[in-house]
DNA sequence: CTATCAATTATCCAACCGCATAATAAGGCC
DNA sequence: GGCCTTATTATGCGGTTGGATAATTGATAG
């Protein structure tokens, strides 16, 4: 008598895990948090539902490791630009606002996967702790970077910049999440260099031919 | 024989629909979209569940009604700021600034409502319309805003410029919403107007010591 | 005071949810 | 090649969800 049950390979743990999680951000990139049942999720693995709980304590648990690793994408590809960034401040801190202004951390899956995680932020302490690290480690790492290029310390005026830098930042991230047809390809990066650069009182955009700290204002200038 | 059944009193229409679309917001706001239950939405305006298809076509129906009041308070607040704001162009955008980076803008609820809506926004039709309307117009009257300050009319700069400013309100929106405590009363207000500032080249502040276009380096000036 | 109408309640339903548990087979070990 | 572990499937359960429908009652008009 023939089995009907599904034949099916083992694989290793980590293997498992990571499709789960795949599955879990793509079904919520696509539907939102509400597509991501358990059964949806599995289906998508590969897998039956059961064994979810069998990697995943609960499905909880299984958003929050899929939350986990958005972020640490995220910041593993900061971290990784940096790395290879030459070594003069201003050329770093270009190439962190351009890295953070590109693909692939500018998406159009990015800002739903990300607004969507941000609500069970406010409940899941897990999830809370894992915001809270990514975010302020983002900004410390900015703040780190205008200090070198700065070459002062004075810790209040640096926050503020920082805070101010990341604003900027963030505010571009998500216009060209939410519109990403509404830019041309570099002018994301080009308007985030300018800005970043006007608030600095510097000139990141290395070696254009405007000189003005914000050159989006020439035209006033000329005409007025 | 006395009738176990609930008392109730009849409301015209307008109330009820309102207080259903409050309920849903609070609810949203305190335990995201999870939370936002056809019972739990009737429970909190104080009415049994029937009555909800009785006003609405279906749930999807009351949270798109529920996003658009959400943004029609957002929109209306900026409109009656510039109403009663003074004639004079740099006034009138420091004003806006302001009244952005306000409560009962920025609010500790409303980063939590904007971002679970955010992902039917992409789903339903009518719920990305509304969307793209106010996000739209907000930049459109920062635009405005921007071209009366300048005096000019390029229409390439003046979206670049929108488009910037636009990014910096935002990402301190995003900031003062998500961590209320890291920022002093006046904090967040300022650094919009700094930031701003820097951006068009301006002084927004009106009247402060300081005349550098973003006063957040002096002390850089002074050490270097 | 009564009839009428619809706003509101009450009840039911099929579908789906996350989760628990039992049955099964894949793959390594000796 | 038989055995043992356990990764995986299969099935079932209690609870909840959004929606449909029927029963009731508050307000209004005549």
């Amino acid at each position: 008598m023939p089995s009907d049950r599904k034949p099916y390979h083992r694989a290793d743990e980590d293997t498992r895990r990571q499709a789960l999680i795949n599955a879990t951000l793509a079904l919520v990139a696509e539907g939102g948090a509400q597509a991501a049942t358990v059964r949806a999720i599995a289906h998508k693995a590969g897998v039956t539902s059961g064994l979810i709980r069998h990697y995943f304590s609960s499905k909880d648990h299984l958003m929050a490791a899929a939350y986990a690793h958005l972020m640490h994408r995220m910041t593993a590809h900061s971290a990784a630009v940096l790395r290879t960034a030459p070594h003069d401040p201003k050329a770093r801190l270009a190439a962190f606002v351009t890295a953070a202004l590109s693909p692939p951390v500018v998406d159009g899956e990015a800002l739903v996967l990300w607004a969507t995680f941000l609500q069970e932020t406010h409940r899941d302490p897990a999830m809370r702790q894992t915001h809270a690290q990514t975010y302020l480690a983002f900004r410390d790492q900015l703040q780190s970077l205008i200090a070198d290029l700065l070459g002062h310390s004075d810790a209040q005026a640096l926050r503020r910049l920082a805070i101010a830098c990341n604003a900027v930042i963030d505010g571009l991230w998500m216009e060209g999440c939410a519109l990403p047809n509404a830019f041309a390809p570099e002018e994301l990066v080009d308007l985030g260099l300018r800005a970043v650069g006007a608030i600095l009182g510097t000139d990141l955009t290395g070696g254009l031919l405007q000189t003005s700290p914000f050159p989006l204002t020439t035209n006033m200038e000329v005409q007025a």
